[in-house]
DNA sequence: GACATTTTTTGATTTAAGTCAAGGCAAGCC
DNA sequence: GGCTTGCCTTGACTTAAATCAAAAAATGTC
């Protein structure tokens, strides 16, 4: 439980509460371990609370009905997630899954809604914290409906560079199958315009280390872009 | 002022709220009356606060260099907008245009901060309505990378349907051109697939009065399908 | 009613990206 | 070593949807 004291006081969504706020939270978490691949919870699944990222990576996707999957986003250590269904309705609206191992910390519903309505600080970091995913959304749409797939790519490239602030040399934190499934596309585009990319200089791949060779060329095409074809 | 008091009690972000509160609302709130087609904020305006539809009728919207246009919502009578800048930095992430002649309401982002701290019902309400909205933007992210254009129509003819609650006969809220950017696609395709999905016998269309002639066929496409043509 | 403007439709063509199928490559295992 | 397994790449082909261009309807205005 210390450990788990440790980790809440360390979250952004917990940021600049009191000792004493933080123990209150400490006390109603309870934490979960769970293997690569695992489940952690299913579209349509009732919530009885929300999840935090304590350790290892967690996905969070729809499928369609023939079994495709688009990612939505990925969680590290710190991020909340699962956390829209405490709020709006008692259903999750998509799938959880850990990518590795994880060690995840669970905050049931009822205890926290407690919290949040005792706690007004604690409620305006929530704010803040959905509101900024609204806001990443709302570029995933753009991404999706006005920019072609290299576009996208190149638009999450130099993002990692600037999340890993690498000048110009970074790594996928995931497979370049999963990478496909977050920006909208399928492996076998995401391959060719990985070649596409690396013919033109603007990039070289070694499997997943990227270096950007051509800053400006990528964020032309991040911007708007066409590949010259 | 009266008329904005009996607006705002009626809206569901302030439901549940005491009269109280609602006053303390109102008195922070200032109407703006817009011509159609005006904007209320551009993308990366400084935000000083967010907005309430009174009546009329908003766009929220993204554009592409190129200048194409991809609607993210269109909102109606008693519904807020552009809070996100409110809890997550200062900056609107979208534009906002009238689609007809319009009366907002407005409530600067200091006051309602204010309150929010006083009211934690009120933070509650706030909440709900952000995770909302994520849902929404989980869904149409999903539409958009999983489904076709015509599975995309569909869903949104029969979410039109339980909005209306009419049984098969719906009114487009919008013009074929603004359903097209809202569906992720351009008027000339939009334009095909009803005439296709009309040849089949699924749909009848009369300007912006649409008939579901088929609803199951119409539910099967709107849950996976393509259009078998 | 007639005019001007906007919206919608239709047709011909191009293109980005998906599908299907096969092969390559690296990591780990017996 | 040879073998399986999972991941990635390549090639040939198909297809949904965008683009370009123009006509046709609908709408509002004087």
């Amino acid at each position: 439980m210390d450990k788990t004291f440790a980790v809440i006081s360390s979250i952004p969504l917990f940021s600049g509460l009191s000792p004493g706020q933080i123990e209150a939270i400490t006390a109603i978490a309870t934490e979960k371990r769970l293997a690569r691949n695992q489940t952690v919870f299913t579209e349509g699944d009732p919530a009885r609370g929300f999840f935090i990222v304590a350790e290892g990576k967690v996905k969070i996707f729809k499928l369609s009905i023939d079994g495709k999957e688009q990612i939505l986003h990925i969680y590290g250590p710190g991020q909340p997630f699962g956390e829209v269904p405490m709020f709006a309705g008692g259903k999750f609206p998509a799938n959880a899954q850990t990518l590795v191992a994880s060690r995840l910390i669970f905050l049931p519903r009822r205890d926290f809604a407690r919290l949040l309505a005792v706690h007004p600080s604690l409620a305006m970091n929530m704010l803040a914290v959905l509101s900024r995913r609204l806001r990443e959304f709302t570029v995933q749409i753009e991404n999706l409906s006005l920019k072609e797939v290299p576009g996208r790519l190149a638009a999450y490239l130099l993002y990692l560079c600037s999340e890993q602030d690498a000048s110009d040399k970074v790594r996928l934190p995931i497979s370049k199958g999963q990478l496909a499934s977050l920006l909208g596309t399928i492996p076998e585009t995401l391959s060719r315009i990985f070649s596409k990319m690396t013919d033109q200089g603007m990039i070289n791949v070694r499997g997943r280390w990227i270096t950007i060779a051509n800053r400006q060329a990528m964020e032309e095409l991040a911007l708007e872009g066409r590949l010259i074809v």
